[in-house]
DNA sequence: TTGCGATAGTTATAGCCTATAACACTCTAG
DNA sequence: CTAGAGTGTTATAGGCTATAACTATCGCAA
């Protein structure tokens, strides 16, 4: 693949790549992430299937990039609520409620990074990184509230449990599996949120 | 599609259904959902692929089957589990531990259920029932050990709350997130389910 | 300014899949 | 013992990913 990262021909080349990124993603909300087609996006850009692969190896190379992005976009979303406020417990609140308004308003793109994975597949290792610091913002602030003996491990053990019981309302809402059930996500969420914040 | 509901035509016929369900399951533990393929169960069947459209209408059909197989055997199990002793608190015990050796023994299958939907696709309504099956022995259980005014209301609530915690820890590992993350997932379990005792 | 090499696109093709159609065999029920 | 239902086949259409071989174009350097 090419090399230069400056001149007409890379800006070019990049216009290309985020063009596809869009398409993709207004797939992946319709469709979900088995329903992504290099083919489908090089119709909709007036092209032909082959021609993507000078952008993408693949069309799974084209899935993780995509994933990336979703995780590098939440943990800047994560980072810049957590950077609103000095106060952890605000902190922790502001953290929580972007991850929601985040989730809802894109469920596929929720579900690329946290529903059911293909067995095979792995993730680069940058995934895990992001993950680490999409927690790390909670983890901090959470540890802010906390006094005494172990803070580190306790404060670790708050927030996984803080992570859980946020994921398991968004997942299931994400799913729609509320839709047929008598429950209102948000507040669920937020009943979720404050059982963390009171123990 | 053929009526016959016995006699040795239709004997075989169940035969041959079901051992396609079980080459199903092995490829959807193995290579995930989007991973099924009609042509590799023909092969492994000694058939040719279009052989198979006499007993499944499509693909989506035979997936479907499997869904709405896995909710009825996650009903049964949790329905067993329930009935092994009288005491509510006890109930909600066995029936968590029994949800979650169900998850952790196929996590594919468990994420066919409660994982990441196909955007376009309606699961059948004997679906929806049968998620109330599932959820109401854990219902009734929670309600149970309440007393006082609006119990329906309470224990429903209860329960969601209960099963959102459960799922966030069952589905987070089911997908493998915390493999590189210091977290023992049945303590998690265990804490998440007393917490919801002792509430 | 021109021409050469890199880049971007094309068509053709292979291979995998789902699905249907048309055909042949076999078994069972009357 | 035979007619028809049921089961399986091959052939085929059409979707997809992906590679190969070819052509056109663009931009940089001489």
């Amino acid at each position: 693949m090419p090399q230069p990262t400056d001149g007409p021909r890379a800006r070019y080349r990049e216009q290309v790549r985020t063009e596809v990124h869009d398409h993709a993603w207004a797939q992946i909300a319709e469709a979900g992430a088995s329903g992504l087609s290099l083919k489908a996006i090089a119709q909709q850009m007036g092209m032909t299937a082959p021609a993507l692969y000078r952008y993408f190896a693949s069309r799974d190379d084209l899935l993780t990039e995509l994933v990336l992005a979703a995780y590098r976009d939440l943990a800047e979303t994560v980072e810049a609520a957590a950077a609103r406020t000095g106060d952890p417990t605000r902190q922790v609140r502001a953290v929580s409620g972007a991850l929601r308004v985040w989730a809802v308003q894109a469920p596929q793109r929720y579900l690329l990074i946290y529903g059911t994975p293909v067995p095979g597949y792995t993730a680069p290792p940058e995934a895990t990184e992001l993950a680490q610091r999409i927690f790390a913002p909670l983890q901090s602030a959470l540890a802010a509230r906390l006094t005494g003996a172990r803070r580190e491990r306790r404060s670790f053990d708050l927030t996984v449990r803080l992570w859980t019981r946020l994921h398991g309302v968004l997942s299931l809402e994400a799913a729609g599996h509320f839709d047929t059930m008598d429950v209102e996500p948000a507040t669920l969420f937020a009943h979720e949120l404050a059982s963390v914040l009171e123990s």
